[in-house]
DNA sequence: CTCGGACGGTGACAAATGTCACTGCTCTAC
DNA sequence: GTAGAGCAGTGACATTTGTCACCGTCCGAG
């Protein structure tokens, strides 16, 4: 992987024949500061793209989308406010551009949901900083890219097994709640939210609502 | 995978013009390919910094570490392997050098656990881009840098109320495991363990084992 | 030496949790 | 129009939990 930062630059200035081509302007969104900043400077290092908007979280995402309107959004899914899926719907429904989602815990449920809304790329954290470039550059072409292992995993996943309120039921259960306050928040009868556990539990093969709940997560079902 | 150093040191080469003056060589690790690349490229723009040496988990850190003997470790606390405080202590051991911590969840007693190990700088992710290299910088010349915001919490924060085998119990409650499979695990009577577990919950104002774990964790106590 | 604390354990008890069976209601698909 | 699926609920039941009281041992500080 010798060329890192070099052979993505080298790479750029090839395929920099877009004589005076305009470069692609991006918007780069993460809730971490020192992340945001770290992209920021690896993908200014290319001469082909031009980062016109960041922001760090979801909501700013959109305003900034809507105010610059970039040619590409650049979105972590784990951010505060609005998750990049939320944040992608709203921006791919008030501008015209292409989003790629950048995640850290790749989840075959997630890339569903994602490539639901629209998005044109999908990478992992676990990229290669020097693919990223590639990536963006795919993408404001208008081709798509997704992760390759990624899309492997989804294809072989099968799809979420569990209703509605047994998923609603589960999401509580990711925190320390119990099945009282779940029943309370849902409007539900205490046995009621026991049986879609219950349910759950079986279907997802687990001795507890927490492991359910956990399981269920890594699938990006919740 | 050396062939990241050398990448890294070609990057380097750019921003190269530090006028005669030496400057502060660096180990980056973090396991995460992309924020990697992006903080070696973040870095690489600073004249007076040169990467030296990359790592994608804790124990290739200190062999690299030990191979290019760098004037500073920039060291991410979550890695597998080996994490960023156990990273720390073998470097610090073998060579003369100096580690910067970077977090993302920025816990009172993991903070307490770095100093403990002579770590030079603590900085969480959420520290402004621009900064890092003022730390670095800082840290190189032999001054100590903790991020005030973590400084702050960690000495208001009390110290840890629990005893070895609380702790021990607490931390298997994070997982989705039964009374009977920790008590298993630590070759203990299933009583003993809920005892333990009961006495931990008291002390941290907890409803439940998983709560009680969620709290620790959240102090950086396990 | 003795007191306190951590450690390991037991037994009893109440509350929370998970399982099962069975009742309705409302849709949708065939 | 009726079978099936999702939804909401009840009641009975076994298990798992968390709580409490109490029993020892060992070790270190005073």
């Amino acid at each position: 992987m010798s060329g890192v930062g070099g052979a993505a630059v080298g790479a750029a200035g090839v395929g920099d024949g877009n004589g005076g081509g305009r470069s692609i302007r991006l918007l780069v969104a993460d809730d971490e500061h020192l992340i945001r900043g770290a992209l920021v400077a690896l993908l200014n290092l290319e001469p082909d793209i031009e980062v016109v908007a960041t922001a760090e979280n979801g909501l700013v995402a959109v305003e900034q989308a809507i105010e610059t309107r970039p040619d590409v959004c650049l979105l972590d899914l784990e951010m505060p406010e609005a998750d990049g899926i939320e944040a992608a719907t709203r921006i791919l429904q008030a501008v015209p551009t292409r989003v790629v989602i950048v995640t850290r815990h790749a989840r075959p449920g997630v890339l569903r949901r994602a490539l639901a809304t629209k998005v044109s790329g999908f990478v992992p954290k676990s990229t290669p900083a020097e693919e990223l470039a590639h990536v963006i550059r795919d993408v404001a072409a208008g081709r798509r890219y997704v992760d390759p292992e990624i899309a492997a995993t989804a294809l072989t996943a099968e799809r979420c097994p569990l209703t509605d309120r047994e998923l609603d039921a589960l999401r509580h259960s990711r925190s320390t709640m119990s099945v009282q306050q779940i029943a309370e928040r849902l409007h539900l009868a205490p046995g009621t939210v026991r049986n879609y556990l219950s349910s759950a539990m079986t279907k997802l093969d687990a001795a507890s609502r927490h492991e359910a709940a956990e399981k269920a997560w890594e699938q990006g079902w919740i």
